[in-house]
DNA sequence: ATCCAGGCAGATG
DNA sequence: CATCTGCATGGA
């Protein structure tokens, strides 16, 4: 993969990435469409423009650091499709999404967003998401920052069900309160194990939530979410609970496993 | 009208 | 430990 860079944009050619691939299979909620594979990124409290033209994916924003490192820029795809290719039942998948990245999103902003992805579709999940930024978030000019803890802590469960958030307000509530201290150092440098039952003590943050926000924020690649679309695409006689699912997947593709459920379920979820 | 959407909490065997 | 039910909201 080569990147350069020029001005305010970087400019990519990869065989492995494609900006509506990498956006539209559901590990992010605050994007905006406004082209052919053209669309405005929201992630914390910055935005970038992101494109592909003449084969090559073009980012343009004020903070190309930060977006080099959101997009995982520093992985090498190519590598881990070759992988998962060894395993016949992820050739298709992997051949009409091999544009995937996995992002490094904020883990603030990914825990509250999958806390209200919860049973619930994605356009709704973005219109929460979007009308909360607007409610709290910083105003950055043009946009509004993801909100920090201590702006969403101003809210009242009123407040966050007025944002359409449902029966999730009173999860949200909850779990800004739980997050003081040093829970998010926490967080981050715990093994697996010990951040998975850390996760799962927020309210509203059951298995699957907690797999996304291991996966799509602190890069536990071991982590593979099942939700209803992955339930389907996987479910045997043997494999008949969403529990057996994750730990025979899991098992079966080891570190390689979210990427490998990104693939399936966006491959699934788009007619697959 | 009924079902579904990137499930979870709380109660019950 | 596993299974069952209620849950806010809006679109199909």
């Amino acid at each position: 993969m080569q990147i350069t860079r020029d001005g305010i944009q970087l400019i990519i050619q990869s065989q492995n990435f494609d900006p509506k691939q990498t956006l539209e299979c559901g590990q992010v909620f605050r994007y905006n469409e406004c082209g052919d594979n053209d669309y405005i990124i929201y992630a914390g409290a910055n935005r970038a423009r992101i494109f592909k033209s003449e084969g090559s994916v073009h980012i343009e924003s004020d903070e190309l650091d930060y977006f080099e490192h959101y997009f995982d820029l520093s992985t090498d795809y190519g590598d881990i499709i070759n992988k998962l290719q060894g395993f016949s039942e992820l050739t298709s998948s992997v051949n009409a999404c091999s544009g995937i990245r996995i992002l490094n999103q904020d883990i603030f902003e990914t825990i509250i967003s999958f806390i209200i992805s919860a049973n619930n579709n994605i356009g709704r999940i973005k219109g929460i998401i979007e009308r909360l930024c607007t409610k709290c978030g910083t105003d950055m000019g043009g946009y509004h920052a993801f909100p920090t803890r201590e702006q969403l802590l101003r809210l009242s469960v009123q407040n966050l069900r007025e944002l359409g958030a449902g029966f999730r307000a009173e999860y949200i509530f909850s779990t800004v309160r739980l997050m003081e201290g040093d829970f998010i150092d926490r967080l981050s440098h715990g093994d697996n194990i010990t951040t998975y039952k850390l996760l799962l003590s927020l309210k509203g943050v059951g298995p699957k939530v907690a797999d996304c926000i291991m996966l799509f924020a602190l890069r536990r690649t071991n982590s593979y979410p099942v939700d209803t679309w992955i339930f389907k695409a996987n479910k045997t006689a043997e494999l008949d609970t969403p529990q057996k699912v994750h730990d025979y997947f899991s098992a079966r593709y080891g570190d390689l496993a979210g990427y490998a459920q990104q693939y399936i379920f966006y491959h699934t979820r788009s007619g697959g």
